[in-house]
RNA sequence: GCGCCUGUAGCUCAGCUGGAUAGAGCAACGGACUUCUAAUCCGUAGGUCAGGGGUUCGAAUCCCUUCAGGCGCGCCA
């Protein structure tokens, strides 16, 4: 994790990091540290008028025995300063470097404009391989909010490995065995009158779903029907395996209907029904380790004293969720390889990586290192927990029903005449509930609040779309082609393009902050930050019409900014459309 | 009881690999559209960074502790 900021460079150097590393040749033989080390602890002062690097002193002083506004001084007089900085200045104990606008203005456009959309990516992960596990819901209930995060962030930071050149590998590990099914057959048996399920097949589902849970507070033995029907449905029973499998089909078709909506697909759907012929194996291979042992009847593995054991098999010999994920875990590594498997999966389960996590290792397996959890917080509503069984949920149909209609709604009020409505109102709606879903540190708990979701000022997903949008709009009425960068870049030396251009240059570190922490957040609020200094440049300076050095330089500004909010967007999962 | 996570402005949150006066958005109030899309921008107001202790030249950030909330802890997934 540590060294991002430097290691990425190898290759292809980022622009913030050419500038780092250009202070740092300088400065490091007058400190007597690594060049590396120098880079690393250049930091961006808090306001821009103190500078657009710093060096604080404070650590050489014990060494130096000075204070450290007098080792400032000193290395202010003694620094050689490289070509880009325009002025050193020394501030308190720290060594400010303002960069020469020009030179910054240049070096900044030309890495963006002439990487394209290719800017910000790297070789970090070439040659290896990444399996990410996302989504994963369980199949038979319709689809809520609350698989909004793991759907979301799963496909953020599967984009973003991409872009760092990890060959990525989607899975969606589908829940689609278990004790439920059997619960899903008694109920269909008992009420669902033969239906084919050709129509609102996930209602019809779903309401079967929660009269069984329903009936089985007053009924206890239901459960034991259906843990007798999945029983017959591991065995291999037709009339079991004839449902289960009209559950399966209506459900998939249902599940995948709506991640081509949302934008996202996978390269698998190997869900838990597909490991059930590996499974056996898979145990084998575990007690072979011996380190399983039989505790009231079940097969577990002991995890010592602050653990509780991890159970295997129970006692009347039916497999569990983690015997399914060992089966899947050591599948995975033999099909494809990975040097990690990362779970996007909620933070109430992590216990039961831990355990998996911990079995390996006692097997010895390097699998063990690989295996990542990547947690994050509940989706709530104001009331507590949502609960499938119980009704207490909202779909997500509803959801990006309500954010598509109400962008017809302000389309039709801001822009009657746009052509693509309905798509433009799709990609802005859809766009909306994604970054909610994106916007904030995925360990935070999220109350479901419909007038959040369902705003579109500020910090939000159409903010982005909309800045893109005045972008675009802006090229396209100037009907220029080409864009020579001009000598003359004074028209971008102000203090708003200045700051859009510093922001720019941070957008390589973004991806690989943002996917080392799996945390697509951190590009989400780096989206924000861009947006909001480029309304402000736009705000404040006119573009289309100045005289020519001052039009051309401003214009490419324009479009370096437009390409990397599409670029960051699209690292999100959201659409960035030319109009709305 | 034990373990994991969270606690920053009225609300939702950034900032947390220690650094300069703690930042946004929403809500409130006041401004800016005959000129590139006002889904925008500017300003005003709003803070014991949950409380206490410690480490440090320096702590919202690291350590300890207390409190509050969420989640989990053997045959569900």
């Amino acid at each position: 994790m540590s060294g991002f900021c430097y290691f990425i460079g190898k290759r292809r150097r980022t622009t913030m990091q050419m500038f780092k590393e250009q202070i740092a040749q300088r400065l490091a033989p007058l400190v007597d540290w690594e060049p590396e080390r120098v880079a690393a602890a250049l930091e961006i002062p808090p306001d821009a008028k103190l500078g657009d690097l710093a060096f604080p002193c404070f650590q050489l002083a014990p060494k130096l025995r000075k204070a450290p506004p007098a080792i400032a001084t000193d290395l202010a007089n003694r620094l050689e300063v490289p070509a880009v900085v325009a002025k050193v200045e020394v501030v308190g104990g720290y060594l400010n470097f303002f960069l020469h606008p020009h030179a910054l203005a240049q070096q900044v456009l030309e890495a963006v404009l002439e990487a394209g959309d290719g800017y910000g990516n790297a070789q970090l992960g070439a040659g290896k391989t990444i399996v990410i596990d996302f989504s994963s819901p369980n199949i038979a209930k319709p689809f809520g909010v609350g698989h909004m995060p793991t759907t979301v962030l799963g496909n953020s930071i599967s984009k973003l490995y991409k872009a760092l050149g990890y060959n990525v590998v989607r899975v969606n590990h589908l829940g689609d065995w278990g004790t439920q099914f059997g619960a899903m057959i008694v109920a269909y048996l008992r009420w669902g009158e033969n239906d084919p399920l050709t129509e609102d097949p996930i209602g019809k589902l779903y309401r079967l779903y929660v009269k069984f849970h329903q009936e089985e507070e007053k009924e206890p033995s239901l459960r034991d029907e259906a843990r007798a029907w999945f029983s017959r449905l591991e065995a291999g029973d037709p009339e079991a395996r004839k449902l289960w499998q009209l559950f399966y089909d209506v459900s998939l078709k249902n599940f995948k209907r709506t991640y081509d909506r949302l934008g996202i697909d996978f390269d698998y759907y190997t869900g838990e029904s597909f490991y059930v012929d590996k499974i056996d194996a898979a145990l084998e291979r575990v007690k072979a380790a011996g380190i399983t042992e039989v505790s009231d009847g079940a097969l577990v593995v002991p995890l010592g004293d602050d653990l509780p054991p991890c159970l295997l098999q129970k006692s009347d010999g039916a497999t569990l969720y983690a015997t399914r994920d060992l089966a899947a875990l050591f599948y995975r590594e033999e099909t494809f390889k990975p040097e990690r498997i990362i779970y996007v999966v909620a933070l109430d389960q992590s216990l039961h990586f831990k355990q998996l996590k911990l079995v390996l290792e006692k097997m010895g397996l390097p699998l063990a290192d690989a295996l990542v959890h990547v947690p994050f917080g509940l989706v709530k509503l104001p009331e507590g927990k949502m609960s499938t069984r119980r009704g207490q949920m909202v779909l997500l149909d509803d959801v990006l029903q309500e954010a598509t209609s109400r962008v017809r709604e302000i389309i039709a009020e801001k822009n009657p005449e746009l052509p693509q409505r309905e798509q433009v109102a799709e990609e802005v709606g859809i766009g909306a509930v994604i970054f909610h879903n994106l916007k904030n540190s995925r360990m935070r708990d999220i109350i479901f609040d419909w007038n959040e979701v369902l705003n579109f000022d500020g910090e939000t997903g159409p903010y982005l779309q909309y800045t893109h949008v005045r972008c675009m709009s802006v090229l396209r009425k100037a009907g220029r082609q080409e864009l020579a960068l001009p000598q003359d870049l004074s028209g971008i030396t102000d203090e708003v393009a200045q700051q859009v251009l510093k922001r720019l240059s941070q957008f390589p570190e973004i991806i690989v902050k943002a996917a080392e922490s799996y945390e697509p957040s951190t590009m989400s609020r780096y989206l924000l930050d861009l947006a909001q200094d480029f309304n402000r440049f736009y705000n404040t300076c006119r573009i289309i019409g100045e005289v020519e050095a001052v039009e051309t330089s401003r214009l490419a500004l324009v479009k370096a900014v437009a390409q990397v909010l599409r670029r960051g967007l699209d690292l999100l999962g959201l659409k960035a459309p030319e109009q709305m």
